[in-house]
RNA sequence: GCGGGCGUGAUGGAAUGGUAGACAUACCAGACUUAAAAUCUGUUGGGCCCUGUGCCCGUGUGGGUUCGAGUCCCACCGCCCGCACCA
């Protein structure tokens, strides 16, 4: 008898893996290839629970897939720039750049106990030279081919992190990484065309039928595509300049409703009068102060301030509405301008009763309804209406009907285009940051903006750089920024603002297929390896880092860095749950929360008690790790008391992938339990004497069901079945008395069916049972269908679709003969009590029906 | 507000429209042990008559489609997520 010892077992492997080189992809045309990829990690320093669950999920997939004779690659990198070093260096006065390299290493070194397939010779960094020098080139490339410019713009200010957010990076008024509140500033900055893309990367969403369509849905709604009349309202008495007032609408079939204009505080007209009128002026800056304040966000509060300029009604030159400057308009979307129908639109009825503006129905729910509102009566577009002051189109008719009518008319009738919108704004890619890839670009007196010649990439980040002074260290370092014009050659100042780290984010996957090459990719290997397979990481970046790289994969591609077949970079995507904890918490003599770690709490039950003094302590149950909360575990405490293999098997045994998993001491402690059983089932086999045994063939059958459950369980991501699956068969095997032979053959098609997730010690029993070279090229078991079907199968009869009996028949037997052995079923006789069925329902093989 | 998802035992969760609760946890009982741990075995949705190889109810609530619904359709309730003065 002998123990299971992950500590050897693992180790052992692992460096037998490495010595062979087994994980190493290699192009070669003769293979079939398959790219897994997990997202990449932050370099942090340490890794946790979350890590270990993505990286685990793709390298079952990327195991399973090289068990099936694919070529598979399956790399690991760093998404190294950000902010996180920057501060490390002000609070302890570490270089971000040995801060982040020493982070890289310490993770590694965690990583690589647990056992990962991954090609480790293709491992990136963002922060590397070597890497940057790259996406400096292509930067140069994409402003060549019209894709990047630079504009002076609004922009986000944090100012904590003292630098730009752009859009997507700003939530709910808030710096999405500080959570301070969100200035308005106005600076030159790059920016990335994404919104020429708008239509692209939208209609390209339905060819992604491996993403989720939470994800496809979440992109859809974040590009905004909008279907409106964009027209100008002729205006009186308005300054020079302003005779006329664009607006866009996506409801021009309320035109007739229209009781005011509104304009942004941002608008063109605002400003001029803002210089003239002191109470404009006023108004405004009130405006811009408040879009930031908590108070406003959280009341949102319309306010209005009637400018006295009045237009005219295009349909009804007599008909003259007032101008407002409005606190809700928005100068970045549509004109900036918009008419309010206060009958049809929530926001506009409360601006109207509060300014006491007319509110006008066009359409009303039916032909009797009361023409006065006391509230926006707004249907969905879907819904037919009855137009009381429609202008084109039917009396009864959907909002959408009418819409398209409504375009139609104005267009013929020269009031306005249709027009198609999106939300989408361009990506601003400036950050005044130090620990980024430099924009490549250098500010000549007499050239103006001029790209670093590529020959003179990489533009290095100088090392020597102090952060004792807040803002950006690369605007205070004169030598570094001290360059000569690539055009002109006379004296000429670097870029001090740095790229955004989304960029890096954006085509690491493509580097990935070529990770040494002196371009940024090599066309027949990114040919060969694109496109990413599956793609694996958190449903956080849905939005961000998924939306830019789609956008980047196409500029690239224009660029000439990748092919067109790469567009779409990811041909699947899978979001996997966090992993969380219960939380234990306690209160100290003053009544504040204190919380405790796992490993100082004992459970007992439903109940937990601190391990020193035995005090109960409250369990709030899952939440996601988090070290204020105190609810984390370690993967290398883990790792050292059970060992890799149990820390793989539990993150994907208890809940679905996409779900959260709830960590649990003693879900840990039964997946070891049950990799020692499997181990002394191997043990006990090896001990068997050859005698035959009895029940051969029900063993072969269990074990062939078993390879075709666990192989469909991996192929559709149902792991958490697949393992229940493998939990059943251990169990069948562990009583089996079928010979040694048979057994053996068991327990070698059980390892290799665990492998994926337990491969180590699935490797040492394929050794110990004398399997054939390694488990893990070894290939996947096929399950034989002639075994997957019963010779007898167990029908349970329904009366009236409630089950009453059981019956046994041969797997053949034909519908009729299954229906005269039901109703001769002594049940099925005592329920029917005489009366003749009025129908019977047989589906082979699964179920009997009688209907009474 | 708009959009989407989800509601199944004490718990995490299984279930191509076909025996609801697989598998695991927890609990309880038993074996082994001086004892404990470990290991192994077994029970566990609720109720009724406990006589069964018995009956009734049961997948948030109410309705519908179907021979048959956790699964499909409609309405409602609850929870979660994303977006949000988007014209």
């Amino acid at each position: 008898m002998t123990r299971y010892t992950p500590s050897e077992i693992e180790a052992r492997w692992q460096a037998v893996w490495e010595r062979d080189g087994i994980f190493r992809a290699v192009r070669s045309a003769d293979k079939p290839k398959y790219y897994v990829l997990e997202m990449f990690p932050y370099p942090s320093g340490r890794i946790h629970m979350g890590h270990v669950r993505n990286y685990t999920m793709g390298d079952v997939i990327s195991r399973y897939k090289l068990a099936q004779g694919f070529n598979v690659l399956h790399p690991m990198g760093w998404d190294a720039f950000g902010l996180a070093a920057e501060n490390a260096a002000m609070q302890k006065g570490i270089h971000p750049g040995v801060w982040t390299y020493q982070n890289i290493e310490d993770m590694k070194t965690q990583m690589k106990p647990l056992g990962f397939s991954l090609d480790w010779s293709r491992e990136i960094a963002t922060c590397h030279p070597e890497y940057y020098r790259h996406q400096q080139a292509m930067f140069i490339d994409m402003i060549d081919a019209g894709l990047i410019y630079r504009k002076n713009a609004v922009v986000n200010w944090d100012p904590v992190d003292m630098t730009v957010l752009a859009n997507e990076q700003v939530e709910q008024g808030r710096g999405w990484r500080s959570g301070a509140l969100v200035e308005r500033r106005e600076l030159t900055q790059w920016f990335f065309k994404i919104s020429d893309y708008s239509e692209e990367l939208l209609s390209a969403l339905d060819g992604l039928e491996n993403w989720p369509a939470k994800v496809r849905l979440m992109q859809e709604n974040w590009i905004g595509k909008s279907r409106g009349l964009q027209f100008a309202f002729s205006t009186v008495d308005a300054p020079e300049g302003h005779d006329r007032i664009e607006v866009y609408t996506t409801r021009p079939d309320t035109l007739l409703g229209a009781s005011f204009v509104g304009i942004s505080p941002d608008h063109p007209l605002a400003k001029v009068l803002e210089r003239d009128d002191e109470a404009v002026a006023a108004f405004v800056t009130e405006c811009r102060k408040g879009g930031t304040t908590e108070e406003a966000i959280e009341t949102g509060e319309k306010l209005g301030f009637d400018t006295g300029i009045r237009v005219r009604h295009p349909f009804d030159t007599a008909q003259e509405l007032p101008v407002y400057i409005a606190n809700f308009i928005l100068m970045d979307y549509g004109t900036g301008a918009v008419f309010g129908c206060p009958a049809h639109d929530v926001r506009d009825f409360e601006f109207a009763t509060k300014y006491d503006l007319p509110i006008i129905a066009t359409f009303l729910p039916s032909e009797d309804s009361d023409e006065n509102l006391s509230e926006a009566f707004v249907p969905a577009k879907t819904e037919k209406v009855f137009y009381i002051r429609g202008f084109a189109g039917e009396s009864w008719q959907t909002g959408n009907e009418a819409i398209d009518a409504a375009i139609a008319f104005c267009e013929s009738n020269g009031v306005g285009q249709g027009v198609t919108k999106y939300r989408l704004r361009d990506w601003g890619l400036s950050r005044q940051r130090y620990w980024g890839c430099p924009i490549p670009v250098v500010h000549c007196d007499e050239c103006g903006v001029v790209p670093e010649k590529k020959e003179n990439l990489p533009v290095k980040l100088p090392e020597d750089v102090s952060f004792d002074i807040p803002g950006n260290p690369l605007d205070r370092h004169m030598e570094w920024r001290t360059t000569p014009c690539p055009a002109c050659g006379k004296q000429a100042l670097r870029e001090t603002d740095t790229m955004d780290t989304f960029v890096d984010s954006s085509w690491y996957y493509a580097r990935f297929t070529a990770p040494r090459a002196d371009t940024p990719t090599v066309m027949e290997d990114a040919e060969y390896w694109m496109n990413v397979d599956q793609y694996i990481g958190g449903v956080e970046h849905a939005i961000l880092h998924l939306l830019y790289a789609r956008f980047f994969a196409r500029a690239m591609q224009i660029t000439g860095h990748l092919p067109k077949s790469a567009i779409e970079p990811f041909d699947a995507l899978f979001t996997q749950g966090m992993v969380t904890h219960a939380i234990y918490r306690s209160t100290d003599t003053g009544g504040r929360p204190v919380f405790h770690y796992p490993e100082e709490v004992e459970t007992k039950g439903d109940k937990a008690f601190l391990e020193d003094s035995g005090a109960e302590v409250e369990i709030i149950p899952s939440a996601k790790m988090s070290k204020s909360k105190n609810n984390v575990v370690d993967p290398l405490n883990i790792i050292s008391s059970f060992g890799a293999d149990t820390a793989r098997w539990f993150v994907l045994s208890d809940s679905p992938p996409e779900r959260d998993v709830e960590w649990t001491a003693s879900g840990a402690e039964a997946a070891h339990k049950h990799l020692s059983r499997v181990w002394n089932i191997s043990d006990r086999i090896t001990a068997m004497d050859d005698a035959a045994g009895t029940g051969d063939d029900d063993l072969l059958r269990a074990m062939h069901k078993t390879i075709h459950d666990v192989t469909m369980g991996i192929e559709s991501f149902g792991f958490n079945a697949a393992i229940a699956k493998l939990y059943g068969f251990t169990a069948t095997l562990q009583k089996s008395t079928a010979g040694k032979t048979i057994q053996r053959e068991a327990i070698k098609t059980l390892a290799q069916l665990m492998s994926p997730m337990t491969p180590h010690l699935a490797e040492d029993i394929w050794a110990t049972q004398g399997g054939e070279g390694l488990i893990a090229t070894a290939p996947w078991p096929q399950a034989d269908d002639a075994m997957l079907v019963d010779d007898t199968v167990t029908l349970p009869i329904q009366v009236n679709g409630k089950r009453r009996a059981e019956i046994e028949v041969p797997a053949e037997m034909n519908k009729d003969e299954i229906e005269k052995l039901a109703l001769a079923h002594e049940a099925v006789i005592r329920i029917l009590d005489g009366n003749a069925p009025k129908k019977v329902i047989v589906v082979p093989g699964r179920i009997v029906n009688v209907v009474v």
